[in-house]
DNA sequence: GAAGGTAAACCGTCCGGACGGTACAGTCAA
DNA sequence: TTGACTGTACCGTCCGGACGGTTTACCTTC
């Protein structure tokens, strides 16, 4: 049994959720409070705004982001493998920096920061292609490829069928 | 001289320019009025609803997807080299479908209507693409790179310098 | 170990402002 | 005269945020 998560937790866990499910526009402190569970003074008391929500967001995107380099790096199965697979979405897909890559991407445009987040996310996933496919021109090949399924996973599709493919024409370029 | 375009076209445009500079939330009915240089009345005489507006939008992204594949199919330069170069944002990008798209893309998992468009604006090129690679998974390769593209281009990136060596690399796998 | 204190965690209500939409009277070119 | 608007005034709803409680957990001190 997995202990419930603090309130805290909960509360970012459900901002993503919504944003997931239902995009930006559902999103009101009273909505995200009810699928936490919180009551709204109790939301309030965690985040105190609204901005301060999104704030807690871009934080998970950066701790996760670099947790999530740390795990590539000592990957068994290779970078680019990792890669390509946390940026694929399947039926039980629940892996946390999947959820919170999505969630963000809903606010892609809406707020400064989450777009520099995004990018700065992009840009250390850059750095780590290159040291492992050798060439920076076909490290932003592989990114915008995994960039691509993740905007098919936005649209709702699920991509898990064309991970092994997409592998085995990398490997065709040497990669 | 470029004319002046009609209002119901200027409303449509104002719309689409705020979704790409400012995102969902920048979107009501007085700025895009304000945007498009009509009156809120105005704005309502043509789009009765703001949620006609958003069906304004899918619209446009029909017909100028029909014309796009048209163009695409006619491309001296090839589908493939078509489709990668208007998947690219450049500092003077202009051109109505790209700008279409992104506005689109911007609303994303907040109206199931968008959703089913853009996936359907995917689906057809994805039947071209095959057309013209040979294979089906080939093409979803081909297919998941433009889409990475434009999700770089939402972030506000200028990815027009990738876009010869990209094709370079589509060239070593055969297409 | 009971009583008292305190601070963090949380609840429920209320208010003001913003926004979608309505209504309508007037303007103006074709 | 009709269609394409402008401009203003207005209504109802929703939402962010403030605020004043209340409960719980954990000390102290007698």
């Amino acid at each position: 049994m997995m202990p419930k998560p603090s309130a805290k937790e909960r509360i970012l866990d459900a901002y993503q959720d919504i944003l997931i499910e239902h995009g930006v526009g559902a999103i009101t402190l009273e909505a995200v409070a009810a699928r936490a569970e919180v009551s709204k003074g109790g939301l309030l008391y965690h985040f105190g705004s609204k901005e301060a929500l999104l704030q807690g967001l871009i934080d998970r995107v950066g701790h996760l982001g670099v947790t999530d380099l740390e795990t590539a790096r000592a990957a068994p199965e290779g970078v680019v493998r990792y890669y390509l697979r946390s940026s694929v979405t399947d039926v039980t897909q629940d892996k946390a920096m999947h959820r919170t890559t999505l969630a963000a991407m809903r606010l892609i445009g809406n707020e400064d920061a989450v777009d520099e987040a995004m990018r700065a996310y992009t840009r250390n996933w850059h750095a780590l292609l290159t040291e492992h496919v050798g060439d920076p021109v076909l490290a932003d090949f592989v990114g915008v490829t995994g960039d691509g399924l993740y905007l098919r996973a936005m649209l709702g599709e699920d991509t898990s069928h064309l991970l092994d493919d997409f592998i085995e024409i990398l490997a065709r370029l040497g990669i």
